[in-house]
DNA sequence: TACGATGTTGACGCGCTGTCAGGATTTCGC
DNA sequence: GCGAAATCCTGACAGCGCGTCAACATCGTA
């Protein structure tokens, strides 16, 4: 039985990209079929996953949770790792135009960016239905880490303003891939922390990270040019 | 068939931690095969997990390694996850000298502390022959990452380390936890990128850890107190 | 030597995986 | 509309890993 009844559930992205011709063609009933099974699995593996962490879900758990057979999942992901990166893609490109929102709106002045964008990524971790959110509030010794293209890219995008940063600063001593890495590394700590609650107040770790990163730059342009 | 052939391999750790009376019995023909089949089983394992990766192997693939039957491995372990941790805390353990050494040597030079302790990281991730190491080489969307009690109390003991730090430079707007949390984002994603090969330079890449968290803290005491 | 204690063995039932032949549904040409 | 072709769904199936357990082997001990 194939799912078309409309998902009530939490905007996880429904449309493939498809190149599609102008006015994208969405009217076939087939395409709309494609697309409703689809956003099924992706919400179906959204819950499992939180509830059984990554490890513990299977593939016949998340198409249970759906009115399809199980070798109709294999006609739209090749594993659950490929649903779980969907999701997790899905997540980095909701936060995407957060992050241009905090560039747009600090227009030159750096340290304002940086404690906006900080905090943008802290407020999307605790707040969005993400994945990734559910999971890491889990008490395991075990935790998985996702780098799919989509975060690569998110991270080079990040990496330009933190060049442009630098340029600015005439921190021509700091390694731009060395300061990304702290930057992200940062970032991922702090979030982690908020979201198993040993941090509480987001606000004030946004504009530490964002001191922390500019004292920190800058103290490796004196010593390092010395 | 049990295994008592010497193991050649590398120092993993042979001894679980038994409340052993004084003058540790390890005579027993009994106790022996049972040191060296716990020794065979981690061993094989570290081998399949850099082979296949951590999602890849399964507690079959590491007993075949063995010469053991595939129940035994459950007199020992209760899941490839429980392999992983014994390995993986016993790369702590061998760190755990490093980083007392750095402080040691260091006295009460935090900035030379901090140097000696990033590079001390940094070169054990490069040389040592842990399960970590070679995991993190392999170019995976998803990898793994270990929050045992060996990792968290190694944790601790930095935060220690580094709180005296802050009381000395009498840094008392600067949130431990935050600063803690921001070394090891720190150490961990620089330590990532130079498993892949995108940092070459350890000894560049541990001056810049340290200067970056020193001068990161003044700040962020400096702008907090305003 | 004999007996209890302890550890090992490998077959077993269960569940998951990925596939595929058969069937159902939709699309398209007429 | 109608039939054929294309598309997709279905669920059973073979293969394999999991954790268990009764039978067996080995060791410690008196």
């Amino acid at each position: 039985m194939q799912v078309l009844r409309a998902m009530k559930s939490t905007s996880v992205s429904t449309q493939k990209d498809r190149a599609d011709g102008p006015e994208g063609n969405q009217s076939g009933k087939r395409e709309q079929t494609k697309l409703a099974n689809r956003a099924a699995i992706l919400e179906a593996g959204r819950q499992i996953f939180a509830e059984l962490g990554y490890e513990g879900t299977t593939v016949r758990d998340i198409i249970r949770r759906t009115e399809l057979a199980s070798g109709t999942f294999y006609n739209y992901f090749k594993s659950k790792e490929e649903v779980f990166h969907a999701l997790h893609d899905d997540g980095v490109a909701r936060f995407k135009p957060l992050l241009r929102a905090a560039r747009q709106s600090a227009g030159q002045d750096f340290q304002a960016f940086m404690i906006t964008a900080f905090e943008a990524y802290f407020n999307f971790l605790l707040n969005d239905q993400s994945v990734d959110r559910e999971m890491a509030a889990m008490p395991e010794w075990t935790r998985v880490r996702f780098d799919t293209p989509e975060s690569l890219a998110l991270f080079d995008e990040l990496k330009d303003d933190i060049v442009a940063f630098a340029t600015e600063f005439k921190l021509d001593h700091v390694d731009p891939e060395l300061l990304t890495a702290s930057c992200i590394g940062i970032a991922q700590e702090i979030g982690d922390r908020l979201l198993r609650g040993r941090i509480k107040d987001i606000h004030a770790a946004a504009r530490f990270a964002a001191y922390f990163v500019l004292g920190g730059s800058q103290r490796v342009q004196s010593e390092m040019q010395a």
